[in-house]
DNA sequence: ATTTATCTTGCAAATTATTTCAAATTATGT
DNA sequence: ACATAATTTGAAATAATTTGCAAGATAAAT
């Protein structure tokens, strides 16, 4: 295992402190916190990142403000969970996958939100999703929003249950873009309730394409309730921290794999 | 891959600032904006079609002014109520119809809206709501919620349509509490919308007891699309102001009025 | 209807971001 | 302390975004 994917763990505490302090209401560009810090611009970008991922910062371009409170409280779980940037880029590429005027599902999970509140760059989707926050996000888009009925989840702000078959099966839906908690080669996706799973299986067998967004930290993972198998999905998308084993029995198994 | 779309993401905080500043009452005009800030006017104006995407100032000829109603957020926000102190009291004349552990369901508006706020005080509920503002309110409230599925309708932030049929079907509904835009003896209740219409009149022939909450600006209105019959309808709460004579004829009719 | 001003669109130049790589630095094990 | 692995840094190459200009389209004004 030579070839390490160049994470940034953490920056010093001097500079994030001069950062934050420099951004103290207002916001900075690139060069002037370069000049002010006595590094390269390279490394105030890469600063920058570390500090969106931890919700601090919101950088924009040509520099950066500092942010008043930490945009996502934890609703759910996200201790094994990976970078927003990374999700971020999960949910760029999902978001390549989708044409104007598209049909597609939006199931629960973070990851799927980050691919929500891309969807203003497309326009005259039809949106079916049984996620409130996914709703949430689309609600001012313009897009045709229809939500699937069934028992809300708290934890995950998700309608699940049998009652979701009644409106996901009178749809054809030609995306579906699926969330996980865990998902292995033997037993495809599983999370923790039972009533989530089958809404997931519901909408993998309704899908013209059954599309999985999951982060490495998900793969080779499993939870308690699995939906359907394996071969009820077609695309899985990572990032690059995803082990080259996996992948490559996934591609044999005829799924496609992007990272 | 390289798309040429120009998308503008964002424009400079900085920038934004000064716009906003400079808008802080008084329209001004491109020229005037672009000398201020320095920047050639189709920078001024991609600036502000920005701001326009995201609700903060209305575009004119020539020009723009700002909005006062900056804009979104969540599932958390609520429109201003015309009449609060009449809506809370319709509420809680409501609330004295529910009982620990029934099954009821609420309709959108903002009357329903202050029944839900009220709904902490019972244990135990199956909720069913078309409403998402409705259900944002009753999301931590460990009440067991049930989301009717459908078309999403930004304006009144209900699902509606024959969707809705899929799921309201399949339920025994209690009570239901409905809001309506208009109401009169001849006609029963319409509402602005069509679909909205539809998936009122479903309730209401669906539920035990169908309850009207309508404050008596309502009364003796009518507007487009009408739900049903006012043989649908069971009870009729209201406030004072409604017309002693109103309130004689729909209890000549079987219906029982609360003020 | 004509004139004038404002708006939109396409394009090339400038600016800013991201990716990649080698050198420098820091950490880790012996 | 030494050698080795891992991480961080800066620079250069590549990609993406923003800007200003100019020509054609649209709206207001006379």
């Amino acid at each position: 295992m030579s070839k390490m994917t160049h994470i940034r763990k953490l920056l010093t505490p001097e500079r994030e402190e001069i950062i934050l302090a420099e951004l103290g209401g207002e916001a900075r560009t690139i060069t002037e916190l370069s000049q002010k810090l006595g590094v390269s611009e390279a490394t105030v970008r890469r600063d920058l990142l570390s500090l969106e991922d931890q919700g601090k910062v919101k950088r924009v371009h040509g520099g950066a403000i500092k942010l008043k409170f930490p945009e996502h409280e934890p609703v759910f779980e996200e201790k094994e969970s990976i970078r927003p940037s990374e999700k971020q880029k999960i949910a760029k590429l999902a978001l390549g996958m989708i044409s104007d005027k598209d049909t597609i599902y939006l199931d629960g999970g973070s990851t799927v939100l980050e691919l929500a509140k891309l969807l203003k760059e497309r326009k005259g989707l039809t949106v079916v999703t049984n996620s409130l926050m996914a709703a949430a996000e689309l609600m001012e888009s313009g897009h045709n929003l229809i939500i699937v009925g069934g028992k809300f989840r708290p934890l995950s702000r998700t309608l699940v249950g049998p009652l979701t078959s009644k409106i996901i099966n009178s749809l054809n839906i030609k995306k579906a873009f699926l969330g996980t908690i865990g998902f292995t080669v033997e037993g495809g996706i599983s999370t923790t309730d039972s009533d989530e799973a089958y809404t997931k299986e519901l909408v993998m067998q309704r899908a013209e394409k059954a599309i999985l967004l999951a982060d490495s930290s998900k793969l080779g993972k499993k939870s308690f309730a699995a939906s359907g198998s394996i071969s009820d999905i077609d695309v899985v998308i990572t990032d690059p921290g995803v082990s080259p084993a996996l992948v490559k029995d996934l591609r044999k198994m005829g799924i496609e794999v992007v990272v």
